[in-house]
DNA sequence: GCCAACGTTGGC
DNA sequence: GCCAACGTTGGC
């Protein structure tokens, strides 16, 4: 399963927002590259969600609850969307400076690419930022417990 | 509020 | 089809 990452600006339309909605359609993206990862898009798959310029961490978890269709508010007919839904926050928001400060996040879009708005994320990458976050995934393997 | 980075547009 | 100009994003 793949994973990916919406950014938005909290004061335009935050995690709390989507939580509040349950669901929403991720309308409005107009940029190619953010287009091409939702068509790739699956049911089920999960991604972050972003806080931008405010907050400037990750914040929730969500999960892909309609394919890749057209965005009828884009008149020029090229682009689409898919729809969100709120799974659960993160217990810890992992902010923009944690994820700069680890060498093994470096490669990761929110900072190679920090424009785009709809991004991958790798497996690694998913699992490392949830741990920061303080969510411990299903079927990972946990470190014992010292005796 | 500034400005760097990047994508898009449009003239040629 | 190239590339300069412009607009937008988003970190600082």
């Amino acid at each position: 399963m793949a994973h990916w990452l919406f950014k938005s600006e909290p004061n335009v339309f935050s995690f709390e927002k989507l939580t509040a909605e349950k669901t929403t359609d991720w309308s409005g993206v107009r940029n190619h590259s953010a287009k091409l990862n939702m068509m790739a898009m699956k049911l089920g798959e999960r991604g972050f969600f972003y806080h931008s310029n405010e907050g400037k961490a990750v914040v929730g978890i969500v999960e892909i609850s309609a394919l890749y269709r057209l965005d009828r508010s884009d008149e020029s007919g090229k682009f689409g969307m898919v729809d969100i839904k709120a799974v659960e926050p993160l217990p810890r928001p992992v902010t923009l400076e944690a994820v700069k400060a680890e060498p093994r996040l470096a490669k990761m879009a929110l900072v190679a690419n920090s424009r785009l708005s709809v991004q991958p994320v790798t497996d690694e990458e998913w699992a490392i930022v949830c741990e920061m976050g303080g969510l411990v995934q299903r079927g990972a393997k946990r470190a014992k417990a010292p005796a």
